[in-house]
DNA sequence: TTGTAAGCGTTATCAT
DNA sequence: ATGATAACGCTTACAA
């Protein structure tokens, strides 16, 4: 018999067939009790947990991958996990998965798509059986890479004529749109706007401006900062703007509640006086926005519904349930009135 | 020949003899292109390339893995990433570590050390090259697991007589006790704790309340909220110890810049002024203690570097450089002075 | 209910 | 510089 004795090898790495060893049984028993225990005799399996326990067994899940082929592994890709926006989603996900017995792989690629496809090579190499991506637009390079590894992909935060594959979004540009109804409802005629000009920003301020247009509005003032938008960018933003801001009052919309809260500080800070003479509406609903004073009027999003409702849909998927296109579904979204509006 | 023809067989997925025919050379010199380049002619490397190129090879790390017993994969643990505290080095040490060819998979555990042995099994289970691990403080049950495994580890944000292996830490007391001086030397007599109840914070606060008594200050108020503390809660906490707050002046040390923000906003609501009356310290030094106006003292701790010396500390010992044992460090830490004190 | 044999896709090792 | 072969530790498929 050829015996390796590879020079990395793990010290006692006690594998399958020890605890098969140790219980008196075959390795496909002790596989079965981890895996199908219903399918074993009650004794037999008792006395394979205690071996599994005292030999401190834990399971190497890259062979029983590569055996199954099923990696009971998610791989979710988020801009960033420092904004509640993808964190509540990514959270929810992550337990549902988890409930269902996958685990969840966390991969940041921050904004702009520059090298998505290279975070997807990577994360695709790890034979992932299921993908939760954001937004829902795609890169050749990346739709090639996913069609080629035919595996499920929910993508989420956003919509597209033609997703990928699944898809649990939400209308920007119809938020930027409700927002605007929203403020012209309450007899704003001026109107501006504050924020992030990363791609779902963008559409909320496009829908926004529609919006304005629709009711007959101006668009006094635009303004972008860095996505995602710090507080400092969007003060000084809120400056750079404020000339405009002096006259009648102003409807301010703002692409998150990080960026309203730099623009409430601001202005107050330039004697603009919120809301009665400018009125700001964020988007998130952060617990900053809840938790300030003055409490801001802001877009709520259910993001915990969100990363649910990805994780119902891959699961289905997963189960063998569903054909393509089904799972298609958009999450509601509605404004919070609070202080600043 | 056995011919599998398994129900779940993935549809076209390349491998690498698929890659190796089309390139005319032996699996093996596949391998040596991707992992070992320096070691194939160039060529030879240039028609594997090609090969891959053109039939959207994805190199299988699950098969990999098992063969090479080591996946290039590090699992890193955190209570959450909602807090820019755990964000920062999570980050960072993300970033270092793929400039080294690792993946860093990300699990939070919570606050509440209940079921960390159930995490960490599940992620020893995906046989991890390395840990990063929050806290300095494991249960006996984590120990053995990690004893096991073999595993190197590395342990961030506290300190301990003796951790399991690597460490990056800070010592949470001698923070508590320098905000204390701090407070003194500006000549405050009366001081006030109010924040989480975590493991952390707590050594925070005894170290706070030690360097308040041997400052011959008293502590006039405490009061914890559920970790990682809310703004939302951290006002109401601050209103329930508001009675002890309208005397004499009082210095106030919040767990966090999220409970200190809370703080600040519900003091001014009920007309306590910061900082004349009531001077606040955070912790962490998060943009929002930056971003506000007032403007928060903080205690400022570099997330980045964490990161960045967790990365090199792990690195070296995946390198075969070190023992263990020298890799051993305490980040500094220092107030940032600003509007609130 | 349990066991046997083969193979998952890659890399370590040894040979050329 | 390249190739042949035997694992890596588990699960599928089939047999008993």
């Amino acid at each position: 018999m050829y015996v390796a004795n590879r020079s990395n090898t793990r010290f006692s790495a006690v594998k399958i067939t020890d605890v098969a060893a140790a219980a008196g049984v075959a390795p496909m028993t002790v596989s079965r009790v981890l895996n199908t225990p219903e399918r074993v005799s009650p004794d037999t399996a008792a006395r394979v947990l205690e071996a599994i326990e005292t030999l401190g067994y834990v399971p190497n899940l890259i062979a029983g991958g590569l055996s199954s082929r099923r990696s009971r592994m998610i791989a979710a890709i988020v801009p960033t996990i420092a904004s509640p926006m993808f964190h509540e989603p990514v959270q929810s996900f992550t337990d549902a998965m988890g409930r269902a017995g996958y685990h969840v792989m966390l991969a940041l690629s921050g904004y702009g798509e520059a090298d998505e496809a290279t975070l997807v090579r990577a994360v695709l190499a790890r034979r992932p059986d299921g993908l939760l991506l954001t937004g829902a637009h795609r890169t050749p390079a990346v739709q090639r890479l996913l069609a080629t590894a035919h595996v499920p992909v929910v993508e989420m935060w956003d919509t597209a004529e033609h997703p990928t594959d699944m898809l649990v979004g939400l209308d920007h540009a119809e938020v930027g749109a409700e927002v605007a109804a929203f403020f012209a409802a309450r007899g704003h005629t001026r109107f501006a706007f504050l924020g992030a000009s990363d791609i779902r920003a963008t559409a909320r301020r496009r829908g926004f401006e529609q919006g304005v247009a629709a009711h007959g509005g101006t668009l006094v003032a635009a303004k972008t900062v860095n996505a995602p938008g710090t507080i400092l960018d969007s003060r000084e933003a809120l400056r750079a703007i404020a000339p405009e801001l002096t006259g009648r009052r102003t409807a301010l919309f703002a692409s998150s509640d990080l960026v309203a809260f730099g623009a409430i500080t601001e202005a107050r800070l330039l004697g603009i006086e919120v809301p009665t003479q400018l009125a700001i509406c964020g988007f998130g609903d952060f617990e900053l926005s809840r938790g300030a004073s003055p409490a801001a009027t802001t877009v709520h999003v259910d993001g915990t519904a969100m990363g649910l409702l990805a994780a119902k849909h891959l699961l289905a998927r997963l189960a063998g349930h569903a054909t393509a296109g089904v799972h298609r579904s958009l999450v509601p979204f509605h404004i919070i009135e609070r202080e600043t509006s």
